[in-house]
DNA sequence: ATGACGATTTACT
DNA sequence: GTAAATCGTCATA
């Protein structure tokens, strides 16, 4: 299969999960429906999640189930999971195959294929209520958004066809806003890490504890 | 076989 | 600010 000239090689996702993190920031995601409609998103939320240590995270203290296979895959590989009986939530996997680290897509400013993100998310909240800044805002929002669920758990990011990523406006250090990570007070000591990323300023972050966040 | 619990979103007071 | 919605997965038995 031909590489296309602008998708990320495996070693740009090797990396642990705090850097790429960071890195993440500033590329577009995109995604191929079946029907020939192509939706893509700039990243603007993410969060690591460092693996068996860090207790916050599924693969905490080297579990391993059916569920969070995925996390266990080489870099670049997508762990999508189910929680709260209704939402689905995208991570891309970080460092090697056995390595159960990754990054938690958190939030995306719509780019492509608006209109049909809107239908993928109409229900969800009235139609006419719905702005642009309610497509991606939030972690389970972009998977409605992008029609990303247990289907795709597992793909790989690198020479994607249904899902991939393309570099982007890069986003600088000094754009970058770090703070604690969301929903993972479960995670004790370790849900007083920083290890949540955003783009500073940027209207598509979620906006669950707004407080708690430093430049740097 | 059963019970507890979410890496959330939405609507309502 | 608080609470309901909703169910697959996992741990325990």
């Amino acid at each position: 299969m031909e590489r296309k000239l602008s998708s990320l090689q495996r070693r740009f996702f090797r990396r642990d999960p705090v850097t790429l993190a960071r890195a993440l920031l500033g590329l577009r995601l995109v995604r191929r429906l079946g029907d020939g409609v192509e939706l893509s998103g700039r990243i603007v939320e993410t969060e690591a999640y460092l693996g068996i240590r860090d207790r916050a995270a599924h693969s905490f203290g080297g579990r391993r189930t059916k569920r969070n296979g995925s996390m266990w895959l080489d870099g670049g590989h997508v762990y999508v999971y189910f929680t709260y009986g209704m939402h689905w939530l995208l991570n891309i996997v970080s460092e090697r195959e056995g390595q159960p680290t990754a990054c938690l897509i958190r939030a995306l400013e719509p780019l492509d294929g608006v209109e049909a993100m809107r239908q993928n998310r109409a229900g969800k909240i009235s139609l006419e209520r719905l702005k642009d800044v309610d497509l991606c805002s939030g972690p389970a929002k972009l998977t409605d958004a992008f029609r990303i669920d247990g289907k795709q758990d597992g793909l790989d990011l690198v020479d994607g066809e249904e899902l991939y990523l393309e570099r982007g406006r890069s986003v600088t250090a000094d754009r970058i806003v770090t703070s604690t990570r969301i929903g993972v007070a479960y995670g004790r000591e370790w849900a007083k890490r920083r290890l949540r990323f955003y783009v500073r300023d940027d209207p598509n972050v979620s906006v669950r504890s707004a407080h708690a966040a430093t430049r740097r």
